[in-house]
DNA sequence: CCTTTACTCCCGCGAAGTGGGAATAAGGGG
DNA sequence: CCCCTTATTCCCACTTCGCGGGAGTAAAGG
C-alpha cells in the first residue's frame, strides 16, 4: 500500500481522535518528520479535509463532517452485513438478523433465512425492543439515561407467558446483558421461538447496530442458543473488522 | 502539494458525491489509470475509508462515516468565522455576528464588537428568528415544510413598533429573502438597531449558518445598510472557501 | 455450468516525495 | 507597545516509491 497515502490518514485519524492538534503535535503523534507534516496537513488543508482557525490549531475541515452527515452509518452497516449474516445463517442453521434501534423501537434490516421454518420478521419490521433478544442489547447499550427513560415510558406487553413484563426483571437483563456482551431470548414474542444476539460496535464501544440468530424448535433450550454464541461472535468480529479495521 | 494526496482525496470526493461506484467508475471519474485507482481505494479499504459491500460496490467507509458525526459542523464554522468577523466588524464599523438555528430559535455563536455602540446580543444566546435579520435568512433557507411549521406554530410578539407580526408579511419576507440571499431588519428587535445577514452554505447551497452585520443609530436606513452588503458578502466567502476549498 | 465483469498482481523506469535546517511571520505576554 | 516564543514556510539534492500497461484470476449472475 502508498506509504503517503498510510501517513496521510494517520494524519486525519490523528486529528480525528485528538479533536484539535498542532502542526507539532501531528507530526509527534504520527512520528512523521516536520516537514512532512507540513505538507500532508497543507494538502489537507487546501482540499478541505481539515480547518486551521487559527495558530497551531488544525481541525476536521468542512469536506469530512459533511460526508459523515449525508450518508447513515446504519445503511453501510446494513450492506456490509448482508453477506456474513447469509453465511452466518447457513452455518448455524437458523435465521440471521441485523436491527438497529429507532425511537425505541427494534427495526430490521437485514434478514437472512434458513430452512423452511418461518418467522415472522421481516425487513424494515419494527418491533418491541424489551422482548427480542436484538432488542435487549441495543437498550443495553444505550447511556444510562436512556435506558431509565425507556423502562419508565414503557408499556411491556406480555405476547407470550414467557414474556418478561416486569420493570426490574428487564433492568436486571440489560445490566446482564451490557456486562456479558449478548443476550437471549426464548419464547418471550412468539412460542417455539429463541434468540441469541450481539451488538456490532466500533472501536470506542459505542454500539450501532446488532445481529442475531434465531431458532425454531419444539424444545427451546439455552443450551442449543449458546451452542451457537461462537459462531455468532465470529460474524460480529468480521463485521467490525470491515467497517471498522 | 503531493499529488499522491490528490488523486486519493480526488476518489474520496468521487464516492462522496456518487454514493456507490465501482472501481472502473472511480477511474474514469477520477481520469486514473486503472491499477493506479485500485491502489488508491485498496490502501483507502484497508483503512476503512471506504468500504465494499460486494463486487463492483464501493462507497464511504465507517471511519469517515463516523468521523463526520462525531464533531459538528457548527462548532467549526464558529472557529473558522471568529477571525473573519473581527475583520468584518473593523472593516464597516459595525458589530458581527454568527448564528445558527437550534429549535426554531436563533442561537448565537460568535460575537465581534466594534465601537463603543452597546447590543444586547451575547455569545450563546437565543433570540427569536421571525424579527432578527439573521433568523430570516436561516428561516428562509429551510425546507418550505418546515417554514410552513414554523409560520403556523409561531408566536409573533411584537418587540418594538416596527416589529412584524403578520404571518403572510413574514411569508412574503421569507421568500423573497430566499430569492435574494440576504435579509435586513430595522428596529424590528430594538429601537435604533438595525442588521443585515447573509447565509453560510456548502456548495450544494445546503445553509448550516449566517452571518450578519448590526448597526446602532439615531437615524435608521436601509442605504447605510446595504452599503455594507459587498464587504458582508466578501466576508461570507472567505468563510465558505475555508470550509468547502 | 459457463460467461462476463471486476479485481489482483507484476516489474523496470523515472518522476515525485523526503527531510534537515534556516528564514520568516504571527501571536501572546509583560 | 514591543519583544520573544513558537508555528509555519521554503529550499534542494537524494533516492525511494509510486506509475501504469497488461495478463492472469476469482467471483457473481444467468
Amino acid at each position: 500500500m502508498p506509504e503517503l497515502i498510510d501517513k496521510t490518514l494517520d494524519v486525519v485519524d490523528c486529528i480525528n481522535e485528538a479533536g484539535v492538534c498542532s502542526l507539532a503535535d501531528i507530526a509527534a503523534r504520527c512520528g512523521l518528520p516536520f516537514s512532512t507534516a507540513h505538507r500532508i496537513v497543507s494538502a489537507l488543508v487546501a482540499r478541505g479535509y481539515l480547518a486551521s482557525a487559527k495558530r497551531g490549531q488544525y481541525r476536521l475541515g468542512g469536506r469530512i463532517l459533511l460526508a459523515g452527515s449525508r450518508q447513515s452509518l446504519a445503511s453501510l452497516i446494513e450492506t456490509i452485513s448482508r453477506r456474513p449474516l447469509r453465511d452466518l445463517a447457513r452455518m448455524t442453521r437458523a435465521h440471521a438478523h441485523l436491527a438497529v434501534l429507532d425511537e425505541d423501537m427494534v427495526t430490521y434490516l437485514v434478514k437472512q433465512s434458513w430452512g423452511r421454518a418461518v418467522v415472522h420478521s421481516q425487513e424494515h419490521m419494527q418491533l418491541e425492543a424489551y422482548c427480542t433478544a436484538i432488542g435487549k442489547v441495543l437498550l443495553a447499550n444505550l447511556p444510562p439515561d436512556e435506558i431509565e427513560a425507556y423502562l419508565e415510558a414503557g408499556d411491556f406487553v406480555r405476547l407470550t407467558p414467557f414474556t418478561i413484563t416486569d420493570v426490574e426483571t428487564i433492568r436486571n437483563h440489560l445490566l446482564e446483558t451490557r456486562r456479558c456482551g449478548w443476550a437471549t431470548e426464548v419464547e418471550e414474542t412468539a412460542p417455539h421461538l429463541m434468540c441469541l444476539a450481539v451488538p456490532i460496535a466500533d472501536p470506542k464501544g459505542q454500539v450501532h447496530a446488532a445481529i442475531s440468530v434465531s431458532i425454531v424448535t419444539r424444545q427451546p433450550s439455552h443450551a442449543a442458543l449458546l451452542d451457537r454464541l461462537p459462531a455468532l461472535q465470529e460474524t460480529k468480529s468480521g463485521i467490525e473488522a470491515a467497517l471498522f479495521p
